[in-house]
DNA sequence: TTCCGGAAGT
DNA sequence: ACTTCCGGAA
């Protein structure tokens, strides 16, 4: 093998001239790749709402909740006039999980509406002044929507660089080769391309030979068979955590309009008891914290407080 | 039990 | 820089 991997300025060893690197990806991506309904749309409101919820949720379930969500709330005017309530209510009943996320993603609607007068931002500096829009989702809107984006960073595509051409695990590197693979103006199909790679040729378990992955002929891994991937935090257990208590509290919130402390507790534990280590100070303590993240209302009435979903 | 993962808050 | 935020599937 010579030295078609020579050197450059970037950190790694990403090829000198990547134009056949490109060229080989966009290729395979297009002759072949999974049919979602949002890559058939242009639209950045749809855009937005297909990456809020694909972040965290199987693809397949994404889809019945992502046509659910755009029959229910077609346009960002129409979520922006939208209940919080009921755009939280929708998230938990499609366990979309972190239905902070809804929250956010109602807000963004009325930011567009109020702040852009409906008008989208066009890049991803305007789209990140969006609430729960970051880099990643300022890029994928950008890109997806205006054909306008940066590079992608996501863990797919960590993954793949690390692997293909040795970008060490940091994120300024993964940034700055990311960033100088793409190529110039076609970030709509390049961002969708090189995901899709890590999506289904190199997964946490690769299949180079059996998904016909576009870059064996350059890939670090492929040649040493050394398929380390960039690590990933591991999880604190779901079963039992505070994570899945204000899941329950929401849904319960969802299914009766108000309760009084001792009907929810119950609902959010079996060993719920009013004076126990689970009683009404432990529950107390976790609608505050979901009332602070706006997610739930509490009324101190005389007769004991109620909660309810925040309008 | 492990995997998957971007954004905000502190 | 570190923690919190969800839940289904493999």
């Amino acid at each position: 093998m010579t030295d078609q991997s020579a050197a450059t300025d970037q950190p790694g060893s990403l090829p000198a001239d990547p134009s056949a690197v490109q060229d080989a990806l966009v290729a395979w991506y297009e002759a072949d790749h999974r049919s979602y309904p949002w890559r058939e749309t242009t639209d950045p409101y749809e855009i937005l709402v297909s990456e809020v919820m694909s972040q965290q949720t199987q693809l397949d379930r994404v889809v019945d909740a992502w046509e659910d969500f755009l029959d229910r709330w077609p346009t960002a005017a129409t979520l922006a006039e939208a209940d919080r309530a009921d755009v939280v209510g929708f998230w938990t009943s499609h366990s979309l999980g972190y239905n902070n996320r809804a929250k956010y993603l109602h807000e963004a609607a009325g930011q567009v509406v109020e702040d852009y007068d409906g008008e989208w931002p066009r890049d991803p500096d305007g789209l990140s002044e969006l609430m729960g829009v970051g880099p990643y989702t300022a890029n994928a809107v950008a890109s997806f929507a205006f054909n306008n984006g940066n590079a992608v960073v996501d863990t797919n595509v960590k993954r793949v660089l690390y692997r293909a051409f040795d970008v060490p695990d940091d994120d300024s590197a993964f940034e700055s080769a990311a960033s100088a693979l793409m190529p110039e103006g076609q970030s709509r199909v390049w961002n969708n391309a090189i995901m899709e790679l890590g999506g289904v040729a190199c997964e946490k378990t690769p299949d180079c030979d059996g998904a016909q992955c576009p870059w064996r002929e350059w890939c670090s891994a492929y040649e040493t068979g050394d398929f380390t991937a960039p690590d990933v935090p591991t999880q604190p257990e779901f079963e039992g955590s505070r994570r899945q208590m204000r899941g329950r509290v929401i849904s319960a919130l969802k299914e009766y309009d108000e309760l009084r402390l001792d009907q929810l507790g119950p609902r959010v534990r079996v060993d719920y008891a009013p004076q126990g280590e689970y009683g009404r100070e432990w529950l107390r303590g976790l609608l505050d914290d979901l009332a602070d993240d706006g997610l739930v209302e509490i009324d101190d009435g005389g007769d004991g407080a109620t909660a309810r979903l925040q309008k």
